[in-house]
DNA sequence: CCAATTTTGATGTACGTAAATCAAAAAATC
DNA sequence: GATTTTTTGATTTACGTACATCAAAATTGG
């Protein structure tokens, strides 16, 4: 059996209320008692029985997902997957809050940041804006001893804890590779559609497509980004007025949302071309894309998985726990219309 | 606050006793007020507290793992994984055992599946070898309450709870589809090497791979199966030995394991062709060849993914509880050179 | 060495559930 | 209606930890 306080106070030859001092950081032990209990504490290999101590405190985790108020399939979908958390909330002692921030805006976020060190929930998701303010607000949290970690979009160069999302880099890679391998000796140009090249994950997606399509796709032609600011309709009208100018565009990479927009284009304009396109996030209208044809390849990120592991790593960095690093790990999938879940 | 049986036994007025008596399934509650004591817990939806249940009960969960005594790459990785599973036992009240039997012996399955009967573990997972004994066993077991899940390679029409491993007729496809786009309208014949068709993973891989084929890329010949009994030395002879008689192979599917020999064979017999291949199981050596462009896309499961997930959902059995269905599907990755973890 | 202060021990209660015991009440049997 | 049997209640202990209180011991300062 794995050892308790009692073995503890017994190895350490003190009485159980001073290792509960020492395990709770109370004041009132000597220094060279306190250390005969960590070495008995090292020694046994105690470790907390974390749900005992749980039900004795009677603690919850109070948890806050600051989310972007945008109106796209992903959002939706992530916010979906939060209410999924908040049902499981009573068995996973999780209490969570969500506040939505007006998107592409730093002061939003960071004055919804400060507000939030007084109600000290004790761990903090947010999907971050690339911002100086924004990543001096996360660091002061951070210093403070709240837990944070990134949902989807990353603060680099900040202290967070941990990041939930994919490699956006590689992404924009795997999507060159995939482009570049399925047009094979074809020439010719390719179309990008984003959402903003003001966040970050759609620059780097950009950065890694680019990369690759330079270096190992030298036929291929990347025209100037197309910024359908994750809209529907812009993308729409974008991408077909691209379509109709250039009879050059053998292949279309959508690093964004407003996917539907883009499948209307493609369908209405490029009826007699063949191209080849690439596009993120699994939704009901790109499913149904790779099915017909439309798409030839989806790249997705899981936000129930996202959502998940963000929880799981909160509530080990409020308990100062390990997390397993690769059961964290958020996968880019690839998705052909064979391995559809 | 969540109610707690004291809650439920003042709004179903009876005592702690009674509910007790219910909850855990203890005779002596006259049919009525069971009933009464039901109805309360639906109406306060009451749901028992897992962590103060097992504290109570000093539970523990007693889990035997079976696995084919088989020296390659993906079952030392299995073994692997399921090591650092049992380093997380204290944390999770779990007790892993593991036991071998010889690899495709039906036989030596059954037998050990029988024998366990005796020794009440609280769950059971196998990789399952495809024979009706099998299954005949696995199903004694399910009907006797044994909660049991297959590892990696399913029991199809057994009642086995639940498979923790990829849909192989998926991966199949997805190899097809990859390897004929990757190919575009070169027309030629793939070579296929698989361990044994006597596996049923290997069967079924095969069976998708050859049904997209058919289907979507008809100027590709399929040659007969190379069986390499997932043994580097037999792979590679028999990959050299196709590459070497037939100057018309421009594709390669590996579905099994023994990659070592299959990229040997390649570097020493393809290096003035080029050739594309798509292999299973990401280790070290596919690693390397898909870096050094020999292998053009790996298919891959993860086993530390199916060893947790095979263990949540044991436990979740065994407490008779709800599994979250999309945590628990194991996904087919898919790696490029690109987006390697 | 005494007093003041700090450190430690002993003990009890609590968290939500399990499990056991024994007495009391209700129901079924004759 | 008395007796047996079944059902229910009341109470206690336990799991491993947290936290509070009060007394006792050890240490420090003067």
């Amino acid at each position: 059996m794995r050892p308790t306080v009692h073995d503890i106070a017994a190895a350490a030859g003190v009485s159980l209320a001073t290792v509960d001092r020492v395990l709770n950081q109370r004041p009132g032990v000597r220094h060279v008692t306190r250390e005969r209990v960590e070495t008995a504490i090292r020694e046994l290999g105690y470790v907390r029985d974390v749900a005992a101590a749980n039900l004795a405190k009677g603690r919850t985790y109070p948890l806050v997902f600051i989310l972007p108020a945008s109106d796209n399939s992903f959002m939706h979908g992530l916010n979906a997957e939060i209410r999924q958390a908040v049902l499981r909330s009573p068995a996973e002692r999780t209490d969570i809050r969500t506040i939505e921030v007006p998107a592409f805006d730093p002061a939003a976020l960071v004055s919804v940041l400060e507000g939030l060190a007084r109600e000290k929930p004790c761990g903090i998701a947010l999907v971050a804006t690339d911002a100086p303010d924004v990543r001096a607000a996360v660091d002061r949290l951070v210093r403070e001893r709240f837990p944070i970690v990134t949902l989807v979009s990353d603060l680099t160069g900040s202290l967070r804890h941990h990041y939930a999302g994919v490699d956006n880099i590689a992404a924009g890679r795997t999507a060159a590779r995939l482009l570049g391998r399925f047009l094979g000796p074809r020439k010719g140009e390719i179309a990008v559609l984003a959402g903003s090249m003001l966040v970050r994950d759609h620059r780097e997606r950009l950065e890694g497509f680019t990369a690759v399509m330079a270096e190992e796709f030298p036929d291929l032609a990347i025209l100037p980004v197309l910024e359908g600011r994750d809209d529907p309709e812009i993308a729409h009208m974008l991408v077909a007025d691209a379509l109709a100018r250039n009879a050059g565009i053998i292949g279309v990479y959508s690093l964004g949302a407003g996917n539907r927009g883009l499948i209307r284009a493609l369908k209405e304009k490029a009826v007699d071309r063949v191209l080849t396109v690439i596009a993120h996030e699994l939704t009901a209208h790109t499913r149904a894309a790779l099915i017909d044809n439309t798409i030839d390849a989806i790249l997705n990120q899981d936000a129930g998985h996202e959502v998940r592991s963000a929880i799981r790593v909160l509530k080990a960095k409020a308990d100062g726990l390990a997390v397993i690093e690769a059961q964290e790990r958020i996968r880019l999938d690839i998705f052909l219309k064979d391995n559809l879940p």
